[in-house]
DNA sequence: TTGGCACATGCCCATATGGGTATATAATTG
DNA sequence: CAATTATATACCCATATGGGCATGTGCCAA
C-alpha cells in the first residue's frame, strides 16, 4: 500500500470494478506490470477477481483496509481538535482527585 | 510507514518522548539501525527530535501521518456500517427523482 | 479451428532497502 | 584533559522490489 502505483489502482476502483486494460491506461505501465501489481493487491486482500469472458474485473475489497485505518487513528489524537475538548475535561478531572 | 519497525517506534512514541536507547531496547536491533529509521521519520516529518544533554529525544509529530488517515479514510465506506444508513437515504432520493 | 484479445507468468536487470560493523562527533564525568 | 556515554554516519552486503520483455493460457469471433 506504500506503493504509489498500488494506491493509484485502488483509488482507479474505488467507484466500480474495471477490468485490466482500464488500469493499465490510467497508470501509464505496461500491462504485466498492473498485472503483477494487482497480484499483490489479491494477496492482501484488498482486491478481489472476477472473471468475465475473456476480461478480469477487479474491485476494491476496502475491508482489508481497515487494519490500516485503526493503526492511523490511534494517533488521531496527535492532531485532530476531536479530542482538545475530551483532553480538557480528563484534565478536570484529574484535578478533582487530587 | 510500511516498514514494521517503523510502526513499532512510532508506538513506542505514542505516550511521549523517549531517547534512542529505548527504542534500541524496544525494538531489540543494533543502535545504528534505529537511528537510521529515526532518521528516515524525522526526514518524513512524523517524528521530531530535541536534544538534551548527550541524548536526543524523540517525540512523535502524529500530524504528518493525517494524510494516510484521510486517505484510508476514502474507503471507509467500502467496510463501515456507519454509512450504511446513508446510502439507504441516498437510494431513496435516487428513487424519488424518477 | 484459427487468429486475435485480455490477461498472467517467467526471467532479467538496475536500484532500493534493511541489517551489520566500524567509526566519527558531541556531551558528560572524573 | 582523558575516558565514557549517547547518538549519528559511512560502508559493505544480501535480499527485495519494480520495471521491461518475451511468452504462456483462456476465451471469443470469424
Amino acid at each position: 500500500m506504500a506503493e504509489p502505483r498500488r494506491r493509484q489502482i485502488l483509488d482507479a476502483l474505488i467507484d466500480g470494478e474495471r477490468p485490466v486494460n482500464d488500469l493499465v491506461r490510467v497508470l501509464g505501465l505496461a500491462q504485466p506490470q498492473v498485472s503483477k501489481h494487482l497480484r499483490v493487491l489479491r494477496e492482501v486482500g484488498v482486491v478481489e477477481v472476477r472473471d468475465d469472458g475473456r476480461q478480469r474485473l477487479y474491485r476494491l475489497n476496502g475491508h482489508a483496509l481497515k487494519p490500516i485505518h485503526d493503526w492511523v487513528t490511534r494517533y488521531e489524537r496527535t492532531w485532530s481538535e476531536r479530542f482538545d475538548r475530551l483532553d480538557a475535561v480528563l484534565e478536570e478531572l484529574k484535578d478533582e482527585e487530587m
